[in-house]
DNA sequence: TGTACTGTAATAAAGTCAATTACAGAATGA
DNA sequence: TCATTCTGTAATTGACTTTATTACAGTACA
């Protein structure tokens, strides 16, 4: 997974603690980020499904967090984004006929999961806030 | 990063390492993990330039470890294969005139910098051996 | 009721990754 | 010596993915 999604929906998130309270617009984002503002709606789309941000349609409508920035732990923005497996999926048919191939799948994904494992704990320990804190 | 490649370059090294000694044709490997012998003679190639592995040219040439499996961190492999960051890079170009946008990547990259730590220290912890021998 | 937003679909353009083709060079052994 | 079987590598194509763009309906406001 290269995931270029976790950076935009961070830096969506980052814009919104920074300036907690108002509704943002999703070309203001756009302007920020620089990319086009379909793109932010869509990654807003998406945390807002998540319960990270909630939305308000209309003349001066925008986005804002929809929880106070400690209580947003950057692990949840990973699962939000998250889809692919970290250090790629072998979506490779290896050779059934292999002795190594036909297993080697299975001990992949294990290693897979103890690794992501390690990265969720990091990203739990650091909350929205935590991130925007180091903004000077 | 959806990193197709680590897992190819694991499923080489650990074909070799089940045969340790004998040299591998990068057809035979090809045709284990079930990709293209010039993907693989590329991934072998990379792997070489790290020290990893060993290469003899010519009728019944090969590639083989070039040095005990249980001496080869995943670690390594992992920087033999690792270019782009963890959670995706921001090839994004964020508006200088933003307080968040121009100090944004700077944060984002201590963020996978500390994950990234995190990540290898668990690679670290496993030799290829290690990883052979959960094969039955 | 015009304006400024969101939400979303559909399409196009750009970029990335793997497969394929091609071929030179190296080692082997008949 | 020379055909064979490998590696090494470049170049091209094709498939796929991601992002940008266009378009437009719906909503809220003033």
């Amino acid at each position: 997974m290269n995931n270029g999604r976790f950076p935009i929906s961070l830096h969506i998130l980052t814009l919104m603690a920074s300036s907690a309270g108002e509704l943002l617009s999703s070309d203001y984002i756009a302007g920020s980020i620089n990319i086009n503002p379909v793109l932010v709606r869509k990654e807003i789309s998406n945390l807002r499904n998540f319960g990270l941000i909630e939305s308000k349609e209309g003349k001066n409508g925008g986005s804002t967090l929809a929880k106070p920035a400690d209580k947003i732990r950057l692990s949840e923005v990973y699962h939000a984004v998250q889809q692919a497996s970290l250090l790629g999926n072998s979506k490779n048919k290896p050779n059934p006929d292999c002795p190594i191939g036909k297993q080697i799948n299975l001990h992949l994904d294990h290693l897979y999961e103890d690794i992501e494992g390690a990265l969720l704990h990091r990203l739990e320990k650091m909350s929205l806030a935590d991130f925007l804190r180091q903004f000077q």
